[in-house]
DNA sequence: TCTAAAAAGCTAACCGTTAGTGTTACGGTC
DNA sequence: GACCGTAACACTAACGGTTAGCTTTTTAGA
């Protein structure tokens, strides 16, 4: 896939990461609202259509690990070991990226998020998003052609759990608690824990 | 509350209808993002900072049943009868407002929706804002002061619920399916089913 | 009738975003 | 090594949602 970037790649990638950094820079320096796209293209000394070429939006500019979440709950369930049980397997992920996005050097740029509602906002179709991909790969763990309702509200429960738990006092005890209720909620659909290939309707 | 309007007050509620009514017809003439913010206006006859202070956005002029959603959802909880479990109320609340969004006539408004992301993001951070009006509800319903994680989890949930079934090919059930998976989660989290005022950490 | 305040209006801009159109730099091929 | 197709980048100018600043109209209440 990725072997060997060549120049070319390597320099799109470059230009890719001076735009992000310069973006994050100045947001923390000054707000997210008080910095333009134009300043931000300017500072990293691109043009505004490179930027836009390269981000989908202003607020995609904070959300860069973005198709790194959304792969990654996707890969939870399809590279999980055999045996594991699919919930299971959601809750270790989720633990592992509540953790990371609660970490000291983090909480600046998630203090930034809350109090700016574009960004919230993004974040939550951001999440929607992935919900729809992981309800998709949880379908296929069923040998489901596609979503059928009750994946596609377990996948929301999972990154439901993601969105309260970073917001609770207690983050990590927050996603215990949660998951021990979409245990129970996968549990009653007739998929049985352990095993794969059962029947969710 | 509401008892004599007053001249003043039904004038201004007038002339917001006026808009709703004009925004409503125009993109459906036309399509959502074929017209625009100064089109409404005209042919609604009034400035466009006056629709500006009638609605916060664009997309608001769509969702014009935004603040009746979230009362629905809230008082689902306060206002049902004191036998009444909280999910299963919550359940046919859910169910009515399930019903009224898939009823014929409102087809084409949510197929506009669907085919508009700008639409649909600004419903998914609608509906993130009448999970935590239901989660403080909910609070208040079990005597805590604010929301903890397992609430807010379980209005996510609700309104989640909505979302889902909303897109599904048999809504009515899939509402089912999905709050007997509700029901489950909420069963572990301690709360017993038909008394009120038990814990919830 | 007079007044204070709410509602509506007008103008002009701000800012994110995109279309249209070049220009440069690179990768694969002869 | 020169060549060509294409991907990356740049520039200009605009579009469309949104807001600030300020004026005018309308209404409730004294």
């Amino acid at each position: 896939m990725t072997e060997q970037p060549g120049r070319r790649e390597r320099k799109k990638a470059a230009t890719r990461q001076k735009i992000a950094d310069t973006a994050l820079r100045l947001f923390a320096e000054r707000g997210y609202d008080a910095v333009g796209i134009r300043e931000v293209a300017a500072e990293a000394d691109v043009a505004v259509t490179t930027l836009f070429s390269h981000f989908s939006s202003k607020e995609a500019l904070v959300f860069e690990q973005d198709e790194d979440f959304e792969q990654r709950l996707v890969r939870a369930v399809t590279d999980r070991p055999s045996h594991e049980a699919l919930v299971p397997a959601l809750r270790r992920e989720i633990h592992a990226m509540v953790r990371h996005c609660t970490a000291d050097g983090a909480a600046p740029l998630w203090r930034m998020i809350e109090e700016s509602p574009a960004l919230r906002q993004y974040e939550e179709s951001m999440r929607q998003r992935h919900a729809q991909s992981l309800a998709t790969a949880i379908a296929a763990d069923l040998d489901l052609p596609q979503p059928t309702p009750t994946c596609s509200a377990i996948a929301r429960f999972v990154v439901d759990a993601f969105s309260v738990a970073r917001e609770a006092d207690a983050p990590q005890t927050a996603v215990d608690q949660i998951f021990r209720m979409i245990e129970a909620a996968w549990a009653v659909t007739g998929a049985t824990p352990p095993t794969r290939k059962s029947v969710a309707v």
